[in-house]
DNA sequence: TCTGTAGGCGTTTTT
DNA sequence: CGCCTACAGA
């Protein structure tokens, strides 16, 4: 096999081999840092450079869209544009793909609208009220759960009924059922159905699978050991026939198991395929001695492990720093003057720094403290972008135009902003649609022609017509346009307006960030559009699918602060991995059993190879946790690295008196005084946007506000990510603005 | 119908 | 501690 434009130049011998070796079953088990998305991305581009097999033959799946994007980025940068009809996707968006085209088979209209997790719990609570179930006894989110491992392991509800082995699990399963059926009368699927009926699809018409085996004669699975049980299916279905199929991953790095994903599909990958090839990458390219080292130690402790000896020829380095912090602010402390001194030395850029954590709630004593210094930083995870209320306000407008089914979406646009149509008659016409079997719009239209609105059917009426002037004018639109149509006629933006709240500000704010990302949308979106499908459908999908991650960058000049979860598949000069305490890391949730126990470990490794050259383990004896102090004992995981790489650092911090508003009331006031002693700030955007950038702002300045005007600086208020300035305006009068989101400037 | 407040509850990780 | 929900009052 001759070379293509040096595809195989600079790679070890067992990435050459994983590159090569293109037909028939290969597993690649790749460790930390060896190199994993050079061996996919290389093994693609020795596919159509090298073997002349068209783009449009090979299919390969990521699990983030972030890890979708960069692979076919770094395959045209080996290829050029000729990567054009190949398809890089993750499990879900491939799904959606396949079912937009084909879910007509299976009695659902290729309409359909994606829920994602909050629109499914608000379904979960429909279905409780309508089994007469109190939602205090029987906990929504427990049962989206259960249902969501339902789906994970390819049970239908039929089955989950049928299998039900306790009066508990029978409640749960019907529940299901009806959980199902109103999903498919709102015509919307949530994010285990693009997998499931994807399956159950391919499973009923065995010729609309092999249209997908014909056309995919090459598949390729990154982060193997992470796929569930219906993404297994998947996978062996769409390969069935030829069998090229090329499975990369890492068990030492299996921490999805609380979402279904199952360890044993790469475990037993060579069991299920019989001709199965296997390539061990051991080499780590990323991480010094120490830091491999220690992580390596400190995974071996799992039972049951596949061996894999991962070495690095990086043989000097630091050795890894453990920090006992006195508390969490202690903590937070130590971590941002380490980052402070680094950059000041001018060997570091901030974006050289991340901050790992167990949970999402850690990052905001980081983020306070990271705000005293002005250091920019960006939050990686937690809510999503798209989330956020305001920003599903709108979309909801949108997605009720395209189907007028969607129940949820209605529900929240309705009397949004507030137009006088509340709980009674949105009741009235939930009975109604139930009774009669139509959707909620539909019997919106019926209670006001029946004379059943009552007092409100003029506003109900009101709303009719704006959303049938919607429907008429937006299916013409750009996406932008449609959502600024939305943001004028609905009334949301005035509302907005006249609230002139901070918070209001705030959401206004994230509503312009939506428009030009929207803008971003067509412009890339007309360059290539979809045939079948209007922009605005293709943008509802994508948005549906993209997760806070996705959209995440890192950059030079910022400070990046992550979940491990979010962290897998990154790298950093300098990590600190913070929160290093027993039910925290490991989590108490999971320390329960050994499998659980192992994960955490698993996760722990994951997170110590994210460094390649500094890693900085944190733990702190005293913690506040759900506002209370609780004392901490270091993670396990700390003394399962051997000494010898490890250099122990004690706080010399004096323990504090009290802990911020301590036990009583009475402390209070101090916080409130110390609130407004504080008579000068500085604002620092850059981890917001780019732009400039930084001013500092004093009390009695004279300031510009965009939309407010000129104006004069009263009060600080509050601290940390809350911080506001009261402000005496020229025109407006006094206001409260947000410092973080307020675009001022000196005037 | 809307707004304010008191109480309860929770936090694992996310496509 | 902070968020969300349920409920009471206007």
């Amino acid at each position: 096999m001759g070379s293509f434009d040096g595809i195989f130049d600079g790679l070890n011998e067992g990435q050459h081999q994983a590159v090569a070796t293109t037909e028939g079953p290969l597993l690649v088990l790749a460790g930390a840092g060896s190199g994993k998305t050079r061996v996919l991305t290389h093994r693609i581009a020795h596919l159509i450079g090298g073997c002349g097999i068209p783009p449009e033959s090979i299919l390969a799946v990521t699990f983030t869209n972030k890890a979708a994007g960069e692979m076919r980025e770094r395959i045209e940068k080996l290829l050029g544009p000729v990567a054009e009809g190949l398809w890089v996707g993750t499990f879900h968006s491939t799904c959606v793909r396949i079912l937009r085209r084909d879910i007509g088979q299976i009695g659902r209209s290729r309409g359909f609208v994606i829920y994602d997790d909050s629109d499914s719990l608000a379904v979960i609570k429909e279905v409780l009220r309508r089994h007469d179930l109190d939602p205090k006894t029987h906990d929504p989110r427990g049962l989206r759960w259960r249902i969501d491992q339902w789906k994970n392991q390819g049970v239908l509800p039929a089955r989950a009924v049928e299998e039900a082995g306790d009066l508990d699990d029978e409640l749960s399963a019907e529940l299901y059922v009806t959980y199902q059926r109103l999903l498919a009368d709102a015509n919307a699927l949530d994010f285990g159905d693009l997998l499931l009926l994807t399956v159950e699809l391919f499973r009923h018409y065995p010729e609309v699978l092999a249209h997908y085996q014909r056309r995919w004669q090459y598949v390729l699975v990154d982060e193997y050991q992470d796929t569930n049980r219906v993404q297994y299916q998947l996978v062996r279905m769409l390969a069935a026939q030829h069998e090229n199929l090329c499975v990369v991953g890492d068990p030492d790095q299996s921490v999805y198991g609380w979402r279904g994903a199952d360890i044993r599909n790469i475990m037993a990958f060579e069991h299920d395929y019989e001709n199965a090839k296997v390539v061990k990458l051991e080499q780590n390219y990323r991480s010094t001695q120490p830091i491999l080292s220690g992580a390596s130690a400190v995974v071996s402790n799992n039972q049951g492990r596949r061996d894999k000896e991962m070495f690095t020829e990086r043989t000097d380095g630091a050795v890894i720093r453990r920090y006992e912090a006195y508390d969490d602010r202690d903590e937070a402390q130590y971590v941002v003057r380490q980052i402070l001194e680094g950059a000041r030395g001018g060997d570091q850029a901030y974006g050289d720094y991340a901050i790992l954590y167990r949970t999402n709630a850690q990052s905001r004593g980081f983020e306070e403290e990271l705000l005293k210094y002005d250091i920019p930083y960006v939050v990686v995870g937690g809510v999503r972008f798209y989330d956020r209320a305001e920003i599903k306000d709108v979309l909801g407008y949108l997605r009720l135009v395209v189907n007028p089914q969607d129940d949820q979406a209605l529900r929240r646009v309705v009397n949004r902003p507030a137009r006088g149509i509340g709980k009674t008659t949105v009741d009235r016409a939930q009975q109604l649609a139930q009774q009669q079997g139509v959707p909620m719009l539909e019997a919106l239209g019926r209670l006001v022609d029946s004379g059943q609105a009552g007092r409100s059917a003029k506003r109900v009426v009101a709303f009719l017509e704006l959303m049938s002037g919607l429907a008429r004018e937006v299916p013409s639109r750009r996406v932008d346009e449609a959502i600024a149509l939305v943001l004028d006629r609905s009334g949301y933006l005035a509302a907005l307006a006249k609230e002139a709240t901070p918070e209001a500000e705030a959401r206004h704010e994230n509503l312009k960030e939506l428009l030009t990302s929207a803008e971003d949308f067509h412009a890339v979106n007309a360059l290539s559009p979809d045939e079948e499908r209007g922009e605005l459908e293709v943008f509802l999908d994508q948005v549906a699918l993209i997760s806070d991650l996705d959209s995440y960058e890192q950059r030079e000049e910022r400070v990046s602060l992550l979940t491990a979860h979010s962290a897998k598949g990154l790298e950093f000069e300098r990590v600190f991995m913070t929160g290093m305490e027993e039910g925290i890391f490991p989590h108490g949730n999971s320390s329960r059993s050994e499998e659980g126990l192992e994960e955490e470990r698993r996760l722990c490794y994951v997170g110590m190879t994210r460094a390649m050259n500094h890693l900085t383990l944190c733990w702190a004896t005293e913690r506040r946790r759900y506002g209370e102090r609780s004392y901490q004992t270091a993670s396990r995981f700390l003394d399962e690295i051997p000494s010898e790489f490890v250099e122990v650092i004690q706080s010399d911090a004096a323990p504090r008196q009290s802990f911020g508003g301590g036990g009583g009331r009475g402390a209070a006031q101090g916080g409130g005084f110390d609130e407004y002693a504080q008579d000068e700030v500085s604002i620092d955007y850059s981890f917001n946007q780019e732009g400039p950038d930084e001013i500092t702002v004093r009390k009695g300045m004279r300031v510009r506000h965009p939309v407010f005007g000129v104006g004069t600086v009263g009060a600080v208020v509050g601290n940390g990510l809350d911080q506001k300035l009261r402000i005496k305006f020229d025109r407006v009068g006094i206001k409260t603005v947000m410092l973080r989101y307020a675009n001022l400037e000196p005037a």
